[in-house]
DNA sequence: TGTAGGATAAACACAG
DNA sequence: ACTGTGTTTATCCTAC
């Protein structure tokens, strides 16, 4: 991933794609983190001390952006965390809130989400109730949950459409059954780059060093892409979101090692087990390992490029995908998925894998500069110290 | 400095 | 004819 650039909305035409907002509403998106759980953390008073002193929208950073456009705009299916704040959860949020102006806010909602079209795409179609959606869809969703790209430069839907023909992470499901009206085909994730997808996600990299508190308590149905989200707000270095996301998960859903994994039902994000897909950090981090390096030659070099959004396919590959479906996938790609998820499982021990990722990533929060609200920071703290000593 | 990943633009074909 | 969709190519930028 590349850096975050915030773009000026205003320096080309903007497109009107007010008609697709209307799709956002039908998909019931439950996001969402309610953003208490984040305002009331020493992340809300570093992000507010600091834009409050960096000024321009130029300078937002993407952890600006996370916790005044992410952690609002999504609602992630977590109605309890909304209607019963954590214990983190204090006056602080309503000062933060406060504090941060409306007009700050509206510029922060400008600034250029930090996620490339990939991620964007494969969020808005893991959204989707059948893990598939058109392209006008993927439009309706990136605008609803990115209300940046609603006055951004034209071309964004290009580029959308660009990376749907080209990232072989994503594939095309012809509408023949009961053809709803329209031009196009359904997009969907090919499972067998969607762990690498989650990966991506995990990998996003957020520059700065900016604290953030993480809620004490996720519900493991809350991790969603929002959830992701929100656990990338860590300013880790990119090396480090691994372990930390595992680390956080681990501390958030008990019984996740125990927890058999349903090999038979597609990965779904909500799944913690579908996101703690390897326990090697370079393994994890080598996003064009293994299933990738298939990527067969093309054109240009930088059609093969192996990183999880930018799988670019050959065209052999896609064009005998075109009977693919998501929600009926053949044998040998249900295999394919079952197989990389089987060995992705089992490539260390649960607990030692839980014991080394706790440390690991305690230390890599603590440099981090990260202030967390799970009890584990307190074990970790006391490594460390132990450690200094 | 080279490479890779990603974004952007543009052109073109095709279908509704 | 227009519009949306899908594909392809090229170029630029940035991080590593």
């Amino acid at each position: 991933m590349g850096p975050i650039i915030v773009m000026s909305p205003d320096s080309k035409k903007a497109e009107t794609p007010g008609a697709l907002m209307e799709h956002s509403a039908q998909r019931g998106v439950c996001g969402t983190l309610p953003e208490a759980e984040c305002a009331s953390s020493p992340l809300a008073t570093s992000l507010d001390d600091r834009s409050s002193s960096s000024g321009g929208d130029e300078e937002l950073t993407n952890l600006n952006w996370l916790h005044e456009n992410l952690l609002q705009n999504f609602t992630l299916g977590c109605p309890e965390a909304q209607s019963s704040p954590t214990p983190l959860l204090n006056e602080t949020n309503s000062t933060l809130l406060s504090s941060s102006t409306s007009a700050h806010r509206v510029e922060s909602v400008k600034s250029k989400p930090p996620f490339s079209f990939s991620l964007l795409i494969y969020m808005a179609i893991e959204e989707s109730p059948t893990k598939s959606l058109p392209v006008k869809d993927i439009y309706g969703w990136i605008l609803e949950h990115f209300p940046y790209f609603s006055s951004a430069p034209a071309g964004w839907k290009n580029s959308v459409r660009h990376n749907l023909s080209l990232n072989k992470c994503f594939r095309k499901v012809e509408r023949s059954l009961g053809k709803v009206n329209g031009k196009g085909s359904l997009w969907c994730v090919d499972p067998e780059y969607r762990p690498s997808l989650i990966q991506a996600l995990k990998k996003q990299h957020f520059p700065s060093s900016h604290s953030i508190c993480l809620p004490s308590a996720f519900p493991a149905s809350a991790f969603s892409p929002s959830r992701h989200l929100f656990l990338q707000g860590c300013s880790l270095k990119e090396s480090d979101i691994d372990a930390a996301t595992a680390m956080m998960l681990l501390n958030s859903t008990p019984g996740l090692q125990t927890d058999s994994c349903d090999l038979d039902s597609p990965m779904d994000l909500s799944r913690p087990d579908s996101v703690l897909v390897s326990s090697d950090p370079k393994q994890d981090h080598n996003y064009s390992s293994s299933s990738f390096q298939h990527c067969s030659s093309s054109s240009s070099s930088s059609l093969c490029s192996l990183d999880g959004s930018g799988c670019y396919p050959a065209p052999a590959r896609r064009a005998g995908s075109e009977g693919f479906h998501s929600d009926d996938d053949s044998d040998e790609e249900r295999n394919t998925n079952l197989h990389v998820r089987q060995h992705l499982l089992k490539t260390k021990h649960p607990r030692q894998e839980d014991e080394e990722l706790q440390e690991a990533a305690g230390s890599l929060l603590h440099l981090a500069g990260v202030h967390c609200g799970l009890d584990l920071s307190k074990r970790t703290n006391y490594k460390l110290e132990k450690h200094r000593k």
